[in-house]
DNA sequence: CACCAGGCAAGTA
DNA sequence: TACTTGCATGGT
């Protein structure tokens, strides 16, 4: 799967973030929201020159929230964001470093007590920023790989997280380029109206043919 | 107009 | 445990 993807497309040289403290802010805005919102509103960060710990420690919620307006679920997003930053300064003092060298294990629970973070953007934020070996899984990861039939549609995310972790060297790098591999094909070629027919993946595995056309 | 996007948490039974 | 619903902007 990854030599086809990666062949297709080449490295992907995720995550899109120059920063840490950008990664980490980016996985919380993009959930269940698409990435050009996201980057309207990290820039918007960006232009206010917002995009530090303590410039968003200090900036009450109700003006963060029109700053992330553009990612949609703004209230709520801006309610996480400030939820992260609170744990960083709590339990770090404000040390992105030092969290970001903190045991993985220790680090994910940490990060998986705070409202606002779940499995996806936790992981994320271990892969992508603290380059941890753990592999990220997504809605693009569950269609493929049901699509492929090598997964029920309803298989929980830690069963098919398991599915790569098992069957792969524990790689960060690699676990870091088949995620954006995945999504590049997911968003590609594998939405509702799929391009099966022309997907890197077609030598894959086999398709389900309910799967050849549409989706559901 | 309908549909969807790199989720998560809270409520219900 | 297994479903359902709210959250919301912007692109196709």
């Amino acid at each position: 799967m990854f030599h086809l993807l990666l062949d297709h497309f080449g490295p992907q040289h995720w995550w899109p973030g120059e920063t840490e403290l950008e990664i980490m802010v980016g996985a919380v805005l993009t959930q269940n929201t698409n990435w050009k919102n996201v980057e309207k509103a990290v820039n918007n960060l960006k232009r206010g020159d917002l995009l530090s710990l303590h410039a968003l420690h200090t900036l009450p919620v109700a003006a963060l929230a029109e700053e992330v307006r553009p990612s949609g679920f703004f209230n709520l997003k801006a309610k996480r964001l400030k939820n992260l930053i609170d744990f960083i300064m709590v339990r770090y003092g404000g040390d992105l470093s030092r969290l970001l060298k903190d045991e993985p294990a220790t680090l994910r629970e940490g990060l998986l007590s705070i409202r606002g973070i779940g499995r996806e953007t936790a992981d994320s934020i271990l892969l992508y920023a603290a380059c941890v070996p753990i592999f990220v899984v997504d809605a693009y990861t569950h269609r493929i790989l049901h699509r492929h039939a090598m997964a029920e549609e309803q298989a929980a995310y830690d069963e098919l997280q398991a599915l790569f972790m098992e069957n792969l060297p524990e790689d960060a790098q690699l676990f870091n380029e088949l995620h954006a591999l995945i999504v590049r094909t997911g968003k590609e070629y594998c939405r509702r109206t799929a391009r099966c027919d022309i997907c890197p993946l077609k030598e894959w595995g086999p398709i389900a043919p309910y799967f050849q056309t549409t989706d559901r």
